[in-house]
DNA sequence: TCAAAAGTGTTCTCTGTACACCCATGT
DNA sequence: ACATGGGTGTACAGAGAACACTTTTGA
């Protein structure tokens, strides 16, 4: 059965993706290309975060997730809905323009934008039909729409997030070293961390659980593997009022 | 020139509203009331947030001024967007429909949802046509639609907004007493905060400017009065990247 | 044996927290 | 004079921040 699209209500995805060899945070953009009718010019030739419309009967969530499964293939990915976007003239650059009446939607679209949380490892851009890549979310090329101020959006968020929420963890494979989490840290919120307090601190925490178990396969000395607890840290977790203003 | 509504696209407004004297966190709601034809029997009657459809040349936060305006007479409000709720069922308890269809609007509509932070005292109730009515937020009425869990949520982002970020004066008068802003943060937080403790921390802050003004008029102890300094607290700001997990 | 990253301790400062009484004022 | 809420100080504990060298391993 074919689902129903509501024509002026989209769903933005930002896939945020983390490459631990690189150490780099990523966003996942699809190609955006079109040539005059003649080949002569081209009209549109920049990236764009992946959407679609939201169906009758689903829920926004299941847009993102919809939308997230058909760029990727992945599925129960941390995802988390941060803001709608719906400025009359957010869709009205001369060359967004083009772009819609060539796809024939509705240029007073509003968008309810969501952010993904994962690793690139996990995504085979080979098989994908998108064109999709990553880019470093530091250094974004030329975006569509206002796909510039939606990923900003979506990295601030992130940054202040992952000071007090564990989801850090989710760009990270389940096996993970502190100083890969320092990286992490570091990555995302482009300052540096002082290694031996970060370490302290993290041993520290009760759901932060050393393995049996050390790197493979690295020449030099293999660190020490850690996962992190959901179970525990749930249980552990309380409420702190502490007023920081 | 009359504006064109967007069907199926509104923004709902939390209207929260602290009330100084009697030191409760309140939300402003609207009645909903509706009878059969023969008037033999009530078929709506609840209280719910008041929004209205987005126009189709206006930014959401336009909208959300905009309603806020016809509520309240007010403008310039601090104002936030926290959430888009769009599930399809939302709208489809039995007496939402009937509401619906009595108003000819969009079953499948999502909202934007926006909450304002303001006196209690600012708003002149009495001048106002829709029966608008405050209710603290602990102790609500019967809501129509998904309007319990929006206020829910709206209150959730509120109270993690007050921890760190400035804006529990935006519920108070320019001059207040620290107990006062004491009294709020109880009020938001539900929990007991120790007076001198408290005292130090805020008088210590350099954007809390004791003026050469006592309180007038309390039958007790004047108290001393402070004002909040938005221009030194944005130039003492500086983002601090302590990582709490 | 060397290169590379892993891992390790101490000191100081600051902030939070617990806790109980006197003070100033208006009535 | 008295009732009411305003205002005050100290001591302890815990966490953050600064800081440099040794260790382990694979190649």
């Amino acid at each position: 059965m074919k689902q129903e699209k509501i024509l002026n209500i989209s769903v933005d995805c930002v896939v945020f993706g983390y490459d631990i060899n690189t150490k780099s945070l990523n966003v996942l953009l699809i190609k955006r290309f079109l040539e005059s009718p003649t080949k002569k010019e081209v009209l549109v030739d920049d990236y764009v975060l992946t959407g679609y419309h939201v169906y009758k009967n689903e829920t926004l969530g299941d847009t993102a997730s919809r939308v997230l499964k058909e760029l990727t293939g992945l599925t129960n990915q941390y995802k988390k809905q941060f803001k709608a976007f719906g400025n009359p003239d957010r869709l009205l650059n001369p060359k967004d323009l083009i772009w819609i009446e060539n796809e024939g939607f509705n240029p007073r679209t509003i968008t309810i934008a969501y952010y993904f949380l994962l690793k690139t490892e996990d995504v085979d851009l080979k098989a994908n039909k998108h064109k999709a890549k990553w880019f470093p979310v530091t250094d974004l090329p030329e975006l569509g729409f206002d796909h510039e101020k939606i990923i900003a959006e979506a990295y601030e968020d992130l940054k202040v997030k992952c000071l007090s929420e564990p989801i850090i963890f989710k760009l990270l494979p389940d096996k993970f070293t502190i100083n890969e989490v320092q990286d992490l840290y570091q990555s995302i919120l482009g300052i540096e961390i002082d290694n031996r307090n970060f370490r302290r601190k993290l041993i520290n925490k009760k759901y932060i659980i050393a393995l049996d178990e050390k790197q493979v396969g690295v020449s030099k000395k293999p660190a020490q593997l850690y996962i992190f607890s959901m179970d525990v840290y749930r249980k552990m977790f309380q409420k702190n009022y502490l007023i920081s203003i």
